[in-house]
DNA sequence: GGCAGAATGTAAAACGGTCCACAGCTCTCC
DNA sequence: GGAGAGCTGTGGACCGTTTTACATTCTGCC
């Protein structure tokens, strides 16, 4: 924490040794006695040294990880912590590199991160095009979070978003509700299969109501409370209206739910509600949302060890898929049940 | 992107000039030609060269500024943002190192971003000791969010909490409101001036409450829902009980809701409830919060701009105390109402 | 035309590590 | 006792950029 900084060369010399002895004492490198790596382990503690790591990263080993992520996002931070778990025992470091909507804005943090020689990148939720996913992953060990599809050089850890889809139908079907609607959301310029979760929870439900020989029922509004509200009274005033809501996040479930008290209706009495996410928001006794739990940090952990395997020198693609669960709360009841 | 990186050797031999000429024109150094200047921009382009900033880093500047945050507080997204708005014209770049409770971890991270060279440093709510940031601010320029008290060596940048409470039951001794509790929680081994914002708006309650002749009733929990929820029923079974509720947070504010809806008190006919911090969840219709909204964004941007003038080598430390605002929602009304 | 001084460009040394190639030493084995 | 192998440790080049000190060219003016 003092200026000037202990540089390698203080160490070396208070322990009586070269500056090469010491890098290869920090790198556990071959060839070291016992004698001098007390020697020069002592010297370090004395003086406090800590490597420059700017100087390291110029020759190869950054010891950073770069975080790509939209810290709005309340799943950011479980996934973070997931993250930082994996990379405990590894040297290497976490640094987050904020984004907002923007994909330019995207694509300047990655660049942001590349500059400073990160060793690998994990982006959550990307939505840049999958070409340009595929690039990146060529010149930089790259693992993707949340973006279905999978690709040729990067790893994909997501949740099996669409069997969340179908735990969500079959939870309402067993309930005994035949009119299920779903909101979900544009995909944007992307393609399926490679596409973010709202989309595969979409084919996930559709595919299940059929499997229950249900008629499907799609909104597309946008992902926000606004959006949720909007296609709950698209879905409530149907000339028969739904009664059960699949919503394709928490926070479009919160819009649902306030529809639903406009327009007079109980839940779970009236209308049954399942959003999915699992929002802190959502675990409140005032909402008890019952939601699909997405394991963020879960993801967090799997993608560091997936990453590091790939700085360790893997080329071949993985894709993991985490079986997602329900939580069953409150806004969930028996078709037609007055309970 | 493209493997191997584009170095300034590269830039110079394309554009047939020395590597000390593309870097002149790239630090708008003095003596570069407008026709050399245009070469070597052309060869820029052309190659697509991005300055490897490492290598930058061991020359003095990093361009990186280190934000210290947990990510798991819903503001800190909104400080990030105004940070990068400050910086935006800068050539600096954001990165974030993210901590969660144990101060031991918010050490680590600074650490991380020393390692790198960051140019400064703004931590949102560091935990840690009065002289170990003094100490810190003397090694490298730094900035403090939401740490109340100043200090010799950094700049210091929050809410004024105090004039938040004192809006507070301002509003709602202003709504006839006589008995107004107030939940806190413990100061850990902070001691004042030198403090988190929850002591600074017990210190701003205890205050308001002697200006308006009323007695203070403080009781201390944890800033969480459970403890909300605690501290609310203390309020609410004293012999005399609270007919207003001052919540540290919002979110301890959440858990004050659910006891009073668990004693079958109506809010905001039986009980009026304030918050502090303005959360996302705060604005939903049905919760509908009446709190005290801190300016995060603008929190952020101030930061960034004093944080550049300490890099710019001001030494003596500012201080700035932003003007909260009382947002009144739906849980305030007035004392005995039934409207 | 010659000269001072300004303007423009370059060579080379740093920054703080890592790591290759090699030197010196000890040990083993014949 | 000497050759060779195996260990330890070191010198120095190198990573990509900035910056200082200096060389060269240009300009204006007497």
């Amino acid at each position: 924490m003092n200026d000037p900084r202990v540089t390698i060369r203080d160490v070396a010399r208070a322990a009586g040794v070269s500056p090469a002895a010491v890098s290869k004492v920090l790198n556990d490198g071959y060839g070291v006695s016992a004698a001098m790596r007390e020697k020069v382990m002592h010297a370090i503690a004395e003086l406090g040294y800590r490597p420059n790591v700017t100087a390291r990263a110029m020759r190869g080993r950054s010891h950073t990880v770069g975080v790509v992520a939209d810290i709005r996002a309340p799943i950011v931070a479980q996934v973070v912590e997931g993250v930082q778990e994996g990379l405990r025992d590894s040297s290497l470091d976490v640094l987050l590199a904020p984004v907002g909507d923007a994909p330019e804005r995207q694509r300047a943090s990655i660049d942001t991160m590349i500059n400073r020689n990160v060793e690998g990148l994990i982006l959550i939720a990307p939505t840049l095009p999958y070409t340009a996913l595929n690039t990146l992953g060529q010149s930089i060990p790259t693992v993707l979070i949340g973006r279905h599809g999978g690709g040729r050089h990067f790893d994909s850890v997501m949740d099996d978003d669409a069997a969340g889809a179908g735990l969500a139908v079959e939870h309402l079907a067993g309930l005994g509700h035949r009119r299920i609607s779903h909101i979900t959301m544009p995909t944007g310029r992307l393609r399926r299969p490679s596409v973010l979760p709202q989309t595969a929870r979409e084919d996930g439900y559709v595919a299940a109501m059929r499997d229950h020989a249900l008629e499907p029922d799609v909104i597309t509004t946008d992902f926000t409370e606004e959006g949720g509200y909007a296609g709950a009274l698209t879905a409530l005033r149907r000339r028969e209206p739904a009664t059960a809501i699949f919503a394709g996040t928490d926070t479009v479930a919160l819009g649902v739910l306030r529809a639903a008290h406009e327009l007079g209706l109980r839940v779970p009495q009236d209308l049954s509600v399942v959003g999915a996410d699992n929002i802190p928001v959502s675990a409140l006794p005032q909402i008890s949302l019952t939601t699909i739990d997405p394991a963020g940090k879960l993801n967090g952990s799997t993608s560091a060890r997936l990453l590091r395997e790939r700085i360790d020198g893997r080329l071949n693609p993985v894709t993991y898929a985490i079986a997602p669960s329900l939580v069953v709360r409150g806004t969930t009841a028996p078709s037609g049940s007055d309970r």
